[in-house]
RNA sequence: GCGGGCGUGAUGGAAUGGUAGACAUAUCGGACUUAAAAUCCGAAGGGCUUAGUCCCGUGUGGGUUCGAGUCCCACCGCCCGCACCA
């Protein structure tokens, strides 16, 4: 009996693939298309665990749709631009561009073992000039729309390395190769117009009803749409040349609880006072040691400085309130300027405790008014409550009816505007980095700023520069720099700054309907293949890849490059789990800092470094990532026991949306499944036994049974449960005494409906009996009506609730039939113990509750 | 800190508001074997002076319902995102 041999079939079906074609994608309007895509991974050198979960699930909804009758495009390219690449050209001397291409290929030849249906054509990285050429020519397109301008932004800089830091790169407050405290910066950088359309992007969401709840709601809540006053604050004295500080607030209904004004460190005035006073130049260059990270600023103690400036209350011109600069308030969000109340803000109410200003007490109350100590009374804004003392007259209010009634009040006595306010702010692009698409533009004395010509581009990075001096290495290029202004043709220099690599992976999706087309996209192709009918990756990118993308579809739909059926690209967003893993470091390690171990580095029983002996310290699982080596390498899998394997084990036990921790003992045991269903087919090839009518019809009715559920878990993105399904299948059919031929057809079913997931292993079984052709190529199976009914069903009967007994009645019995029955079992008639009955509940074909 | 999510046997998990624990892993027992591996068959949530279609059980505490793992409220724990990681 021969046994499965992934190392020998595995390349034996995927050169037949290959041969014939069966994965290009090709436009057909005969067939409905289907255009699946995985988001594509960053080259980072070696496939991961998570990866190949990514990949095969896109994989099994690719051959699926194509057994479906579909024309199906489902390409693969790289996001290749990025940090990593430059690190690796600092620490190993080596070119971004070499170690990326150099990553490409191996990791290509590892997608290559998996046996992936994927059009690789198509495929593309973003760091080819032939890529990055058309996305300088969509942002000239965008320039030319005002969907892009400049203005100052603060960035991390390291004043040891003088370097600009990303996020990633300030741990604690401290640059990571410096150690140096890291400091805010502000420098002129490019900005998409995102903020223009935060309304459409909102309520378009509404729309996409094959997105998770969860990322809706994410999105929705990242672009923050709230309603409020603006309105200002009038300095008794002027300073500076300014004369009022505007505010917004989304709670004008606590007015009357203010107790200070306070503004940003980045705000006009406080920047104004810095010059005049050494103090508060003191205060906010403290304060700029703070990250520029959200997380950092709302997490930081929260510090104020007194101007000893005064504004006036704009309801009581006699009542005089100080002006504080405050650390936690963000220049980017409203006017950068904030009124305290602290009865009724936490944050406030703290801060006001802190530096001992006036806390005024709570002037509305759920019950009665309770004097505020060190817990501010939070107004529900649906509920209605009790207002002690209000200007805009009103007594008893929900917060949303008490803060439409005061902005009323204000805009009809003159002194502010309700404004609606969104959270999200621009789209910063300019990287001060070498690897990334350089940004088109030239800077003339004479003309300013002006796009590259079209006919000029791509902006090719230059090849030879070096990584030994921190920085850009293009602000030190000795030419790169210098090129004529296309607009006067004097001398100019270029933008050194690159492009984000979010602008890469916003359109790559458009990209694939045409890769090799000299403009970015081609009206025929998107047309037929847009849009991404399902999309699929890690949900950390829920918010910002998502968001970008559907702004950047409705920008190049301005120009012309999308249809308006484009604009919301992404028509079916599923958001798989991470593959986490255990983390392993020195015993005096850090969890952030590492240093990192293998897993294959350490014996975990023993709790050492294989090598050194050294003790380790295990760090429970988090999201696997290359850079924390706690990674788990595919291709050693793969060799021990192939692909299906590797693509059955990920796609078992774990709901695909939920975090899975990778262990290694279910590699084992999925082997010896798929060993066994090959042994199963194998066995049935010669087989001409016969059986009973009685046994053919049981597995026929498994069959179709399993057909229908497998196709439900497919269809509703549970593939475990198809998993689940397939396995109880394959022990039905290990059992059946059904004839050889009915056993050799539900094995020819178990193929097809195993090809997406194991697809080497069912091209072989297929092969083995007797199946036409490829299976890959086979239509989907279908499940017979007839054979799903059951004839009878068994029925739980409960007693309030609690299962007592069971019937079984025929499929199609009546109520009083079935009550009667329930009634009369003997453990029914026990348990109620001559109560009689007050209701009955009978849900047919469910369960029988007896309520006493 | 803010926003979002998750929580079920030893383990991964299943369960349109309707028999909780499908399917698998690990474990234990049996068959085959000189033996082992492989394979096949079977047991198994916890508890018990009553072994019963008995009691308890889906993070904790409440609530809605004839009926709650599922819906609602509060809490606890873990995970993700927070705009220059990709």
């Amino acid at each position: 009996m021969s046994k499965l041999n992934p190392a020998e079939i595995e390349p034996k079906w995927q050169a037949a693939w290959d041969a014939a074609q069966v994965f290009k994608a090709v436009r057909d309007p005969a067939k409905p298309k289907y255009y699946v895509l995985e988001m594509f991974p960053y080259p980072s050198g070696k496939l991961h665990i998570g990866h190949v979960r990514n990949y095969t699930m896109g994989d099994v909804v690719a051959r699926y749709k194509i057994a479906t009758g579909h024309a199906v495009l489902h390409p693969m390219g790289w996001d290749a631009f990025g940090l990593p690449a430059e690190n690796a050209a600092i620490d190993n001397n080596l070119h971004p561009g070499a170690w990326t291409r150099q990553n490409i290929d191996s990791m290509k030849r590892q997608f290559n073992l998996l046996g992936l249906s994927l059009d690789w054509s198509r495929e593309f990285a973003t760091c080819d000039p032939d890529y990055y050429a058309q996305q300088q020519s969509l942002f000239i397109d965008f320039m030319e729309k005002g969907l892009i301008y400049r203005k100052d932004a603060v960035v991390n800089w390291d004043p040891v390395d003088m370097t600009v830091l990303a996020n990633e790169q300030v741990i604690d407050g401290k640059g990571w190769r410096s150690g140096a405290t890291v400091e805010r910066k502000e420098l002129t950088q490019w900005f998409f117009k995102i903020s223009d359309y935060s309304e459409e992007l909102l309520s378009a969401l509404d729309g996409l009803t094959n997105w998770p709840e969860k990322v809706r709601l994410m999105q929705a809540n990242w672009i923050g749409k709230s309603q409020g006053l603006r309105f200002g604050f009038d300095l008794t004295t002027p300073a500076s040349d300014m004369d009022r500080i505007e505010v917004f607030t989304t709670r004008p209904d606590t007015l009357l609880g203010a107790s200070f004004v306070g503004i940003s460190p980045d705000h006009p005035l406080a920047k104004a006072l810095e010059a005049e006073n050494p103090d508060i130049a003191a205060f906010c260059a403290e304060c700029r040691k703070t990250g520029t990270s959200e997380e950092a600023m709302e997490k930081a103690e929260k510090l104020g400085f007194d101007t000893g400036l005064k504004v006036r209350h704009p309801l009581d011109p006699n009542w005089e309130l100080p002006v504080w600069i405050a650390n936690f308030i963000l220049m980017d969000y409203g006017t950068g300027a904030i009124f305290a109340c602290p009865a009724h803000d936490q944050r406030d109410l703290d801060f006001c405790r802190k530096y001992d200003l006036p806390v005024i007490d709570t002037f509305f109350a759920m019950d009665d008014p309770a004097p505020v100590a060190n817990e501010a009374f939070v107004p529900p804004k649906t509920e209605k409550v009790k207002w002690v003392n209000h200007f805009a007259g009103l007594e008893e209010a929900t917060g949303l009816e008490a803060i439409d009634a005061t902005v009323a009040f204000a805009e009809k006595a003159g002194w502010g505007t309700g404004v609606t306010q969104f959270r999200l702010r621009d789209w910063g692009l300019s990287r001060q980095r070498y690897w990334g698409c350089p940004i088109p533009v030239v800077h003339c004395e004479k003309c300013g700023v002006v796009p590259e010509k079209k006919e000029n581009l791509p902006v090719k990075l230059p090849e030879d520069v070096s990584f030994d001096i921190p920085g850009n290495p293009l602000d030190r290029h000795p030419t790169w720099r210098d090129t004529p202004c296309p607009a006067c043709g004097a001398p100019a220099k270029r933008e050194t700054d690159t492009m984000d690599t979010f602008v890469d992976s916003s359109w790559y999706f458009a990209r694939f309907t045409a890769p090799d087309a000299p403009t970015p996209t081609v009206a025929e192709d998107v047309a037929y293949w847009m849009n991404v009918d399902q999309y699929i990756g890690g949900v950390e990118h829920a918010i910002l890849h998502l968001l970008y993308s559907r702004f950047f579809a409705r920008a190049m739909h301005i120009c012309g490059h999308l249809p308006e059926g484009a604009i919301e690209p992404i028509d079916a967003l599923f958001t798989q789990g991470m593959v986490t893993h255990a983390l392993f470091t020195p015993a005096d390690g850090d969890e952030k800092r590492g240093p990192f171990f293998f897993p294959e580095e350490v014996d975990i029983e023993a709790g050492v470094h294989r090598e050194t002996g050294q003790p380790i310290k295990i760090i429970p699982p988090i999201k696997m990532s290359k850079s924390k080596k706690n990674v788990v390498d595919p291709e050693a899998i793969i060799s021990a026991y192939g692909a299906d394997t590797a693509r059955w084990f990920v796609m078992s036990d774990s709901p695909p949306e939920r975090d899975v921790e990778w262990t290694a003992s279910g590699a084992e045991a999925a082997f010896k499944h798929l060993g066994r269903v090959y042994r199963i087919a194998a066995e049935l090839v010669d087989n001409t036994s016969s059986g009973t009518e009685e046994d053919a019809l049981a597995l026929r009715r498994a069959t179709a049974r399993t057909v229908q559920d497998v196709t439900d878990g497919i269809d509703g993105f549970q593939f475990n449960t198809s998993v689940a399904k397939l396995y109880a299948f394959t022990n039905t059919v290990a059992k059946s005494k059904a004839s050889g031929d009915e056993r050799r057809e539900a094995m020819r079913t178990m193929a097809r409906l195993m090809q997406p997931m194991t697809p080497h292993l069912a091209e072989e079984v297929w092969a083995m009996l007797g199946g036409e052709d490829l299976v890959v190529q086979a239509p989907w199976p279908k499940a017979d009506p007839a054979l799903l009914v059951e004839d009878t069903v068994t029925l739980p009967v409960q007693i309030n609730g609690k299962r007592r007994a069971e019937i079984s009645v025929a499929k199609d019995a009546s109520k009083e039939a079935i009550e009667e029955l329930a009634l009369g079992q003997d453990a029914v008639q026990k348990a109620l113990n001559g109560a009689v009955p007050k209701k009955l509940i009978v849900v047919p074909g469910r369960i029988v509750n007896v309520v006493v």
